[in-house]
Formats: structure tokens, C-alpha cells, sequence
DNA sequence: TGTACATCAGTGAACGCGCGTTCACTGATGTAC
DNA sequence: TGTACATCAGTGAACGCGCGTTCACTGATGTAC
């Protein structure tokens, strides 16, 4: 009656990395072992091993994943708005659709941080980031460009963070990305002196 | 030759929520075990139970003291300069010499959440921002108070996340405070109209 | 000052469990000739 | 088209370990009278 499940999985990386990523979600970057992932995949508990080696091999193929499909998403709204501001909404859109790649993405003592596909894929992805701060300071001479990148970062990072552990007040939930994006705009308003409020 | 270990230790309590950050802060906030941090104390491996009942409970009183901890800092530092930029500056502060804590007090997930002495200190802890943020609304009425305070929170928290993980680039490391107090300082210039960058 | 008793803090043995890792293996697939 | 062989993906039994939890206990402390 049951399936005579082939000897040869086909796709068991790609099955293991989505059934990470649930757990990721439901138990946070380390709640889970290699043999439940296994268990979900239907698979023996020693095949993970194979792929991943380990859970942290585990952990920065999602990283990696992560932060390519964070650099196409990026570099889209980008090319599409030339917005700083919309480019902080992307990013934002990526953190809350990827909950589970964005909480382990910018822990980097979870990865092997020397890979070197990591290292390319998290390049790719800032990229845009400092595409957009350069333009921002050629409009307005009065920003720089490495401080506004920090700025900018942080109030999207900080944002989506908050958001994902459900710590911002009631109100905000139903619009996520219309609040972050009032709330960015209170950065680099044209024209105005900087002094501290 | 070894010292009697008199049979009740006095300050377990205490004792093991200061193994609590040490391990929290060298391995996460659950990359730890309750023998672990009794071994720690030198202390049989059931008495935390006494004291705490489980992990999430240890966790909620480590958050509990952080929040108390934050509450006093942030008052001290609104009452000080009554500057909304000095707050910032001061939870950015507060995260960096608070590192564990820091990294359980945003974290529902991980506590008691209906816990009346954490909801009792989180509100607490909040009250300075929603103080300064009427304060800079009252200033310049072009700013609205609850999205002003998402803003803040969020660059401030977002910064010292990312300070905590090392993803912010070389050259930040010396001075973080420097870095966040420049970062910040592009929120809420005075004047400007309002319009996406 | 003394005694009895309740309460509290911590002990230590025992349990069953899920874990990561190892290892010799087997079944399927791909390639060379 | 067929055969031989290498490589790769996954198996399953075994191991030792640290874990949380339970439980009857013991030693110290505080309080009532």
C-alpha cells in the first residue's frame, strides 16, 4: 500500500534546507537537530551529514541562500525606484517574507564564515545598500555616505527585527511596510542642518 | 584541604543568573543547560529547579533585571540632557555593556511573557522614549509622535544589533558610540519638509 | 534561654530520551571502452 | 549494445553522552511559645 519510497531521494538537499527553514522558524537558529530534519524528510538520520556535514554547514547553505535571493530582490527595487527609500522597504519585504534565512543571515558565529560563497553571496547583497548612499550623498553634499549606510541599515534591520519578535505596539502589525516606511522617512528629509534634537 | 562547602550557598540565585549571561553571552540564549550552569555554581544539579523551574523562567528573570537595569539608565540619561539623541546613544550603551541580556529582553518567545514583574519592567523601560518623543513632537509639530518613536527604536535597536552580531564594517569597532550618535543625528533634522529620499 | 516544629535550600541516585558520530554496508547512477 | 567499474547517495545498527525530570532525603534556618 505505502509508496516504495526509491533508494535515492532526488532532491534531499533542497528537502532538508525548507524543512530548516520551518524549524528555524517554529524553534529558532539552533532548536532542532540533524536527526528531526531527517525524521521531516523521511530519510535516514545519517544521510544529512552527506550535504551539510553539520548543523553550522547546514545553516550557511541557508545563509547563502538567503543572501542571493536578497541581492536580486535589492538590486530590482533598486534599478526599479533609484529609492533609498524604497530600497529599505525591500529590505524590510525580504526580512518578514524569509523570517527563518534573515534570523540566521546576520549571525555570523552560526556560519562557516570563511566560505567562500558566503562571503561573495553577503557581498552581492550590500551591494545596493552602498549603490544607494553614494547617490543619496551626490544629491545632498551634506550626508556622508558611510554614516548614512549605518543609519539607513540600522533603521531597516532594526525595524524588521523588532517586527519579527512581535515587540512593535499593536497597529503596526496589519502594515508593516507602510509604518517602516513613514518611519524612514524621517531620515535624510533634503535641505535641513544637522544638529542633535 | 578544600573548603567545607556549607551545605545551603547563600546567593544561588544571584550566582546563577550571572553564569546565566556568561553562557548566553559565550553560546546563545538557549546553547546552555540547567547542569551545566548548576555545575558552574558547584552546586548539585537540581537546585536551579528550585530557584527558577526551568530555563524560560531563568530567562525571564535575567530579562526582568535588564529591563530594570535599562529603565534606571534611560531615566537617568532623559533626565540628564533631556535629549532624544542622548536617549538613543544611552540603550545603544545599555546593549553593548549588556550583551546577554540584551539579546533575551526583545525575545518573547524565550520568556513567561505573562509574567507581571517582566510586563511591569518592560513597561518601564519604555517610558523615556514615548517621553521624549511627545518632547520632539511638541518642538516640531511635523512629527508624529508614535512613528518618530518606530524610527528611533528602531535605528537605535537595529544599530546595536547588528554592533553585537559584527556585521558592521571596520572602523565602527572603536567607537560604536561616535558611530550611532552620527547615524542618529540624521533622524529629526530640524525644518525640512518631509519627502522620500 | 530552651525546645519543638515548620519551612526552606540543596542533595544525589535513578529514569528514559534524543542527540551526534562512526562505520561497514547496499543500492542506484554515470562513464569508459 | 553490453559490460565493468567507479562514484555517489543513503542505510541502519551501535556507541557513549548530557540532558530534564522525579523523588525521597537531609541539613540549616526561622519562628512560636
Amino acid at each position: 500500500m505505502t509508496d516504495p519510497r526509491p533508494y535515492h531521494h532526488g532532491a534531499l538537499r533542497q528537502t532538508l534546507m525548507a524543512h530548516a527553514l520551518d524549524a528555524i522558524a517554529a524553534s529558532g537558529p539552533t532548536g532542532w537537530s540533524l536527526r528531526d530534519l531527517a525524521r521531516r524528510a523521511g530519510v535516514s538520520h545519517a544521510a544529512p551529514a552527506h550535504h551539510f556535514g553539520d548543523k553550522t554547514g547546514l545553516l550557511t547553505a541557508v545563509a547563502i541562500e538567503g543572501y542571493r535571493t536578497q541581492a536580486r530582490e535589492l538590486e530590482a527595487s533598486w534599478s526599479d525606484t533609484h529609492s533609498a527609500l524604497e530600497l529599505g522597504v525591500a529590505y524590510v519585504r525580504f526580512a518578514l517574507a524569509n523570517p527563518a534565512a534573515f534570523e540566521v543571515m546576520y549571525r555570523p558565529h552560526l556560519l562557516h564564515i570563511d566560505d567562500a560563497e558566503l562571503i561573495e553571496a553577503q557581498a552581492a547583497a550590500s551591494r545596493p545598500l552602498f549603490v544607494a548612499m553614494t547617490h543619496l550623498a551626490e544629491l545632498d553634499p551634506s550626508i556622508d555616505p558611510a554614516i548614512a549606510a549605518i543609519a539607513a541599515w540600522s533603521i531597516v534591520h532594526g525595524f524588521a527585527t523588532l517586527w519579527l519578535n512581535g515587540d512593535l505596539p499593536r497597529g503596526t502589525e496589519h502594515d508593516p511596510e507602510g509604518a517602516i516606511r513613514a518611519a524612514a522617512a524621517y531620515l535624510f528629509r533634503p535641505g535641513g542642518q544637522r544638529t542633535p534634537a
